[in-house]
DNA sequence: TATGAATGAGAATTCATTCAT
DNA sequence: TATGAATGAATTCTCATTCAT
């Protein structure tokens, strides 16, 4: 009724975002079009002048996850020059996220993802393959310069972080946010960075 | 038509099992009533001879995960007497377990399991936090022998473990079984087994 | 199991009482053959044993209804000659079988009663034209000896006796049974009486 | 597929209309959410853009029925002056209204209308008490002219004024419409009004 | 660009009934 | 006679999507 009549370039920005938000509150399946499109101010149908459908949406929204947690690399990349330092903030940077936005853990197991599209399944392997090269990376600098263990895959050990908090993630997420995420991941980082010196 | 008349503690077991599978092969969902019940050679409404519902379906299926993961643990129990070996073959059973069985992960996140009753969640939790209670214990004889470091709290340690796989189950998950799992859980179990004796 | 084995004479009598109960307390869509035989401590299929479908117990317990309706006339005929106080009584009894037996009024006017069968709405009518039969009697035994005016047709006085109650009978229901239908019928007998006198 | 679109507020009233005499053909067995939607020439699913589910269809359907009830009164208190005169017109306009829906006693007794929703007895309690209001006011305004005794509850009066027609209108009902309604409504009136002036 | 109506496929569940034992 | 398992049809409701305006 009242709705403003927004580009197409803005509404996909919108509708992402809100995908994101929605799967955070509701989970997957509060993913519907109807609330999506509702949330965006929009009804129904009008959702389909922006996007071709439901799958399209889905793409959209990993690549707004994708986005992030690159962003959350560079940023650590900006702001320390040690590679164990910038490990370090970039998992509590990656635990904020997560916690600010639980659709992450949610949609890389969500079969919706998969299903009918296996194009999509590729496209979440990308993104995270692009963030473990880039974690994996900042290792690798580590081993140059001696901080870290060099007789190891740079990326066993990229994967090997991101296992630091996953599982932890899972039990905050099955607790109602009881479980204490954070000071698991510090503990967690300590015994690891002493596997990583030797 | 010829389907054979089964008692209703058979078919409960079918029931669940086929479940498990079909969450495997086509996600949460493809767990639907019809499906799973032909999956059994039984038609849709026959289900409800041994389920009240759903619900029911999927709190029998959590009993599976949570059965299936006691029987490892209490299998490497048996195999083994050293606690560093007991765990190092958990982590290798678990592996198994998780490829011959995808559900596992999908159900951890999946939010259609709690969708409505909360306290599939909860039960959910129970069965993980069993699984890592079991597992802390080995540590925990582990730091009481001399063989793992006592500075660190066991349950820390039992879900640094769980990270070791899960982050690879997805990456093999997504990248259509080529990512090998078990090789990377074997490097990084060695890093990992570096940090617990020091 | 501990299920005694009962001749089928008895245990269609025992289904046409429990499905007059069942209507009483649930409505007719409480009749469910499930229900039914479960409460006279049988099993589903049981029941088919005895009766060759819903549509026999149906019919089983309308002539249930129509042996209660005429055991009413007879007694009243039995417990006093003139005929404007046996129809007085009749109406009281009449009452009372409504309210112990919620049955009747919903039975009446349920489709389920008709739906599929004509033959049923045919028996249900053949039931309740025998009672208004036996009702007009009494009121031409009235007229002949001078109690009650003569220039009416009998059966227009029949119908008229059972409108004394029905309304009252549906208020009474949709009340919660707060609507006092015994007072009611005997202000309105007194009005209908004084009618019928001149 | 040529299926007219028409606005929500067309369709509601299309709707309970439609509601309406569905139950008259079928009865409530025959008013499934689908015959419903066909009848207006919609699609099952169609139906729910303008009704949030079955309930709200049942409740727009009582209030018509009262909405009926109402217009009737109204008219016969327009249509004459005198409180009998009103009497008799709404009696064969309410069996006029009877006849051409005979969904009305269905409704009334049908448990369906209540199973869940406790509130809708209520409902329809509120309906026909409002019905009789109005009925007994005529009554009133008889009793205060002269023509109408004044020794009796008006709202009994009303009572037993449905009960005029009800009986009949089973009759009629049951007998596949050969029992003739109005020509018992007239005599029955006849004697009714003969108790009314003593 | 946005709306409101309509569609069609599919989901869970209920229930009368059949059948082998 | 009674049981337990299985069937098939029906029912309400949800949701992604299309289409005319």
């Amino acid at each position: 009724m009242a709705t403003e009549k927004l580009d197409t370039a803005t509404r996909r920005e919108q509708i992402a975002e809100a995908a994101l938000a929605l799967i955070s509150e509701k989970g997957m399946q509060g993913l519907a079009i109807a609330s999506l499109a509702r949330r965006v101010g929009l009804v129904n149908s009008a959702l389909y002048r922006h996007f071709n459908g439901k799958d399209e949406v889905l793409d959209a929204m990993l690549d707004l996850i994708g986005d992030r947690l690159m962003a959350n690399v560079k940023a650590v990349r900006r702001e320390s020059a040690r590679p164990l330092d910038q490990l370090r903030q970039l998992l509590m940077r990656h635990i904020r996220l997560i916690r600010e936005n639980q659709a992450l853990p949610r949609i890389v197991f969500s079969e919706e993802i998969y299903s009918g599209k296996p194009e999509r399944r590729t496209k979440l392997f990308n993104i995270i393959s692009r963030y473990l090269t880039n974690v994996s990376d900042i290792f690798s600098e580590g081993q140059k310069n001696g901080t870290i263990r060099s007789d190891t895959d740079p990326l066993v050990l990229a994967v090997m972080f991101l296992g630091l908090i996953q599982p932890a993630a899972i039990l905050w997420h099955l607790s109602n946010n009881k479980f204490d995420v954070t000071k698991h991941a510090e503990k967690a980082w300590g015994i690891f960075a002493d596997g990583l010196s030797r």
